[in-house]
DNA sequence: TTGTAAGCGTTATCAC
DNA sequence: GTGATAACGCTTACAA
């Protein structure tokens, strides 16, 4: 027995009669003799053997283990990204090294030291910090965000998205549309679903507002912005698309607050595709992201780098439209 | 250069002109002389070493890594609870395994091998396998669920809450109560959510009924139940309390498809606190569990078992009600 | 104080 | 095909 009381292989060869290379052998699926490999399966088995996974790592520089980075879990976008993303990696052997950063681009820097000093194999990173530094010697995927050329980085088709919302919002009628966001300041993919937005609205010769929120001021800033924007308790705009559900649930309070009602005064659209746990309910019609597509992308990308075309750097996944009962469909 | 390409303590050893020993001194700050150790901290920095925490570990037996067992993140009350584990974890210098089993017994089972492996300083698991086999040699805690006398369970106060909630409902002036629940039907803490409920009717000499349903025949079972106490399109009911948020969610559903509304012809309870991850609103009055305070428990006594005092075996923390439009408050 | 060397549990490279 | 043996990068007696 060792230092830990776990059986290592040590024990297994003295119980079974052979020598370590042959347990090792035998653990390994190499080939054996078959009197032997039963013997140390035997063995094995009568020990409770079970692997040192530290002592393998150490020699094979390969552990098996992924160093997922998220800014939090108390946003369902988050939770079921990770859920998704852990699952996947589960299936194909590897386990997930869960690290919550709270959006704070410190936490955000200093997990990526950990990552190296933990010798995950790769990093799935959904961050927001401006100026990351990341080391090179490990794979990285990130989700909707650039880190550089050589890092591909997952997301939804936010670019489509924007537009078909646009798209949808004028084919339910309306006229004169307006786009809300809130969220960081940094570039970003989530960005796209303005600037698509906002090509829709061009080419199609529609009328339209942007409006951007800065964090710290956004509940106030937009009701100012209501407020200027509301003749005789009537809005001006008849369609919003905001940038993502949140956001969009909390547009219709201040809506609701001044006595205008989705659909029938304005129709509103988010992003994301969120749900109610339990009824599986939309919150809002929505732009859904395809979290379980992204999830396997990226692991796919991040564990099996296609050997002869160069990785992608970018890859957006389709999205889709849902109906949820603040729109006229 | 080691075989990975990342500098060790002998690289930084050569630089510094000193001892392997002098630098792992160094490192786990350990006293040293003065100039060398700024020698050795200048080659650390130039050089741009990391320690290697598998080599570490293997010779420590600590890994600094707790694995988390949870059945899914899809669901937010395992998502909240595993972001404040994670992050409490982190504060304190751990890193945290993930593992979602899918409420799948089998996952349990392997997940709990895969944790011996993985050689996890703990284990902080919510699991559902009615016959789980725990090696005794890795320290546990769980969430809701009892897996024997020596693993100390944490749970919100479930019976209190059941309680509490009966009482609301009276105290808002219910004559006739149900108690709804759905769920996997292995004995584990929030059982007693009922049972609290139960013995406050029946101490106040409440009439009342309770209603366990299967997990497959939920929506239908239930509907069947209503039916066959609405009479005149009037419920005979005007107070329900249900295990779950989630539950009760669904249960206004079926309530406002056949005409009769909360809170106005009954008053409905859940059990979770849980809220709009935007808006902050609860989805109906609910008992809040205070998952913060459950994750730090959690993670206080797995780490830092008390010395003199036995552990406890069952922990539950003080619980509140949140009213949430679905009842008269 | 500092350096040396043994050993943690594996895998991998050799001779046999 | 099998069995010694040398690493992997680190910590820790122990010797200097």
């Amino acid at each position: 027995m060792s230092s830990t009381g776990a059986p290592t292989i040590k024990d297994v060869a003295r119980e079974a009669g052979v020598s370590l290379g042959t347990v090792s052998k035998v653990i390994n699926g190499k080939p054996v003799g078959e009197d032997y490999r039963r013997r140390v399966e035997e063995a094995i088995e009568r020990l409770g053997y079970q692997v040192n996974t530290y002592a393998r790592s150490l020699k094979t520089n390969k552990t098996n283990c992924v160093a997922l980075l998220m800014p939090s879990l108390q946003h369902p976008f988050y939770a079921i990204l990770t859920d998704e993303i852990t699952a996947c990696l589960m299936r194909r052997g590897y386990r997930s090294l869960l690290m919550i950063t709270n959006f704070d681009p410190k936490a955000e820097q200093k997990c990526f030291d950990l990552v190296q000093q933990n010798k995950a194999d790769g990093v799935i990173a959904l961050t927001y910090a401006a100026d990351l530094e990341v080391d090179a010697s490990i794979p990285i995927v990130t989700i909707d965000r650039h880190l550089g050329p050589s890092v591909p980085c997952i997301s939804s088709d936010n670019y489509a998205g924007g537009q078909l919302a646009a798209e949808k919002l004028l084919s339910l009628g309306c006229r004169k549309l307006l786009f809300v966001r809130v969220g960081p300041d940094v570039h970003g993919e989530p960005d796209k679903r303005g600037a698509g937005f906002e090509s829709l609205c061009r080419d199609s010769g529609t009328e339209y507002a942007m409006l951007s929120l800065r964090d710290e001021e956004a509940p106030e800033a937009f009701c100012r912005y209501l407020d200027a924007h509301i003749q005789n308790s009537k809005l001006e705009f008849d369609g919003i698309f905001c940038n993502t559900d949140g956001l969009a649930v909390q547009v219709l309070d201040h809506l609701r607050a001044r006595g205008i009602h989705a659909p029938e005064d304005v129709q509103v659209i988010g992003y994301d595709g969120m749900v109610h746990y339990a009824s599986r309910r939309p919150f809002c019609s929505t732009i859904v992201q395809p979290i379980a597509d992204m999830a396997e992308s990226a692991v796919d990308i991040l564990l099996n780098p296609p050997e002869d075309a160069p990785r992608p750097t970018n890859l957006c996944l389709p999205i889709r439209y849902l109906p949820g009962g603040t729109t006229k469909d």
